[in-house]
DNA sequence: AGATATAGTATCCAAAAAGATACTATTGGA
DNA sequence: TCCAATAGTATCTTTTTGGATACTATATCT
């Protein structure tokens, strides 16, 4: 059998996640709630607000977080998962899971 | 609560997964059991040695898979999941099913 | 009139990941 | 003696990702 990455779906469904702060945010917004712009980027130690922008807009644009747009001013933007957003918990929450033992794990065999 | 990368878990887990192949790799010797190196770059349609041995060795590195040499001429090496590989499997496993379901509302959402 | 607050853009630069391509060691067999 | 087979290395280039920093629009408040 011959494959390559882009008929995986695993690997499709990786590049979704990936990206340095799209875990976070999502994880973020999941217990969190609704969230500012200010209020995100001030919660992100270190990131500038280009990648916020950015990361924000790759997950709004796979639905799984919503945008709203206050017209106000100055302007005032909301974020929050979406419903559709949240059917990634558990994927999210096994992969929390498994890093702690897998970080467990590298402590025990490093006996040296 | 401020946060960052480094200390997210779920970020840690995703960059033990992430890199072009490695996915389709586990996926592959999950499935295909024991593989040489040879079968593995024929399998995976466009990867280059290079890439094939890091991809390799990143995941050897984390006790996903193991490298079994035998010590002939030509060298054969044999590349296998390892027991505690397979506990991502479940993992892979709903994001693989994640995926698909994905795309489906993807395609359902493009009525334009 | 000028400062303030908010949610971003715009531009340029550095680092990391991946691709192309050529090369190597070894030894059994023709 | 020279070639084939296998599992890689080595080197260079391109692409992708992320970082630094400065700038903007605009109604309101003083």
């Amino acid at each position: 059998m011959k494959i390559k990455p882009e008929y995986c779906n695993v690997h499709d469904a990786l590049s979704i996640l990936v990206g340095k702060w799209k875990p976070i945010i999502l994880l973020y917004l999941m217990s969190e709630g609704t969230m500012r712009y200010g209020e995100l980027k001030k919660a992100l130690v270190g990131i500038t607000p280009k990648m916020l922008t950015n990361q924000l807009r790759e997950l709004e644009e796979e639905g799984l977080i919503n945008r709203k747009l206050y017209p106000e001013v100055p302007p005032k933007v909301e974020y929050s998962i979406t419903e559709y957003g949240m059917t990634l918990k558990p994927i999210l929450d096994s992969m929390h899971e498994w890093s702690m033992q897998h970080k467990k794990r590298k402590l025990e065999n490093t006996i040296d």
